[in-house]
DNA sequence: CGTATCTCAGAACGACTGAGATGA
DNA sequence: CTCATCTCAGTCTTTCTGAGATAC
């Protein structure tokens, strides 16, 4: 991201919209940064979080449960599968679907990650109190909410 | 951006990083559709908007204080000279530099934009209240100016 | 038959990099 | 010589589309 030393106009600096994608641009940094010195990505903390909260699924269970696209679950699990800390197996009763289930390396590796993000997202809102932080996330909540229910 | 129906891990939701990437997608897809349905592009009203509030700026200036890099202004400014909102003239005092002006269809445009922005920005804060949008606006400056300011 | 799943190849997008030409 | 500017070409990343093979 790109911002220089030079000031914003100021239509800019006062939209919710600019302040948004401006904030998830950091955020983003700060994540992916953080994941990458685990060895890790997005994508597969969301699969790992998906598969130890809802236990194993099919592929396509995963997807919509991560919010992640069929395409995108299948390399993300590829390369899950070669630091063994996921498994896939054919379902017996729907031959069309693979059974992902978690291997314990893959549980630490999640917890692991759990950690890493916890202090991302401590960095990400040093700036403000626990109660403002609270407040954000609720007032992020009801437009993520607006915006999800609106287009299922 | 996929959600499908299907409820993410608590985890997730929960996550600030992830609230704020799902509203930032949120907003870009609104900004980007309001914008395209006129005709432009995010950062051609970067670039409008830095002109009026600047007045008529070399290509490096202007890329400085849109947040675009020096590549995107070249290309964002060919489209925009095309359809006559911006004119490049070599600058006399620094034969290096294009001087970037607004024409007076660039400063309707602009304008026109500024309509379409607000009418996103509505839509997208629509579940809040106006002092919680200014709420909101308030917390996501600190974070955003935290992170400025650590990383210039 | 229509629908769902897994997989691959590639497109579209935004942000960025490298290098060349020109000139301060 | 060093640095800044403008431009082009192309990379990289994330997200998504299309199509094929298989199975329900």
């Amino acid at each position: 991201m790109i911002t220089d030393d030079a000031r914003q106009p100021e239509r800019l600096r006062h939209a919710a919209s600019w302040l948004i994608n401006q904030a998830s641009a950091h955020s983003h940094r700060l994540v992916a940064d953080g994941f990458a010195a685990a060895g890790a990505r997005g994508y597969h903390y969301r699969l790992l979080a998906a598969l130890e909260e809802y236990g194993p699924a099919s592929q396509a269970d995963l997807g919509r449960r991560a919010a992640i696209d069929r395409s995108d679950v299948v390399a993300a699990l590829n390369e899950m599968a070669e630091g063994e800390f996921v498994e896939r197996a054919p379902d017996p009763a729907d031959r069309r679907r693979n059974i992902i289930t978690l291997t314990p390396a893959g549980r630490r590796h999640l917890h692991e990650l759990d950690r890493v993000l916890a202090g991302v997202q401590d960095e990400l809102l040093a700036p403000l109190s626990a109660p403002e932080r609270a407040r954000l996330t609720e007032l992020l909540t009801r437009i993520t909410d607006h915006h999800a229910r609106s287009r299922p």
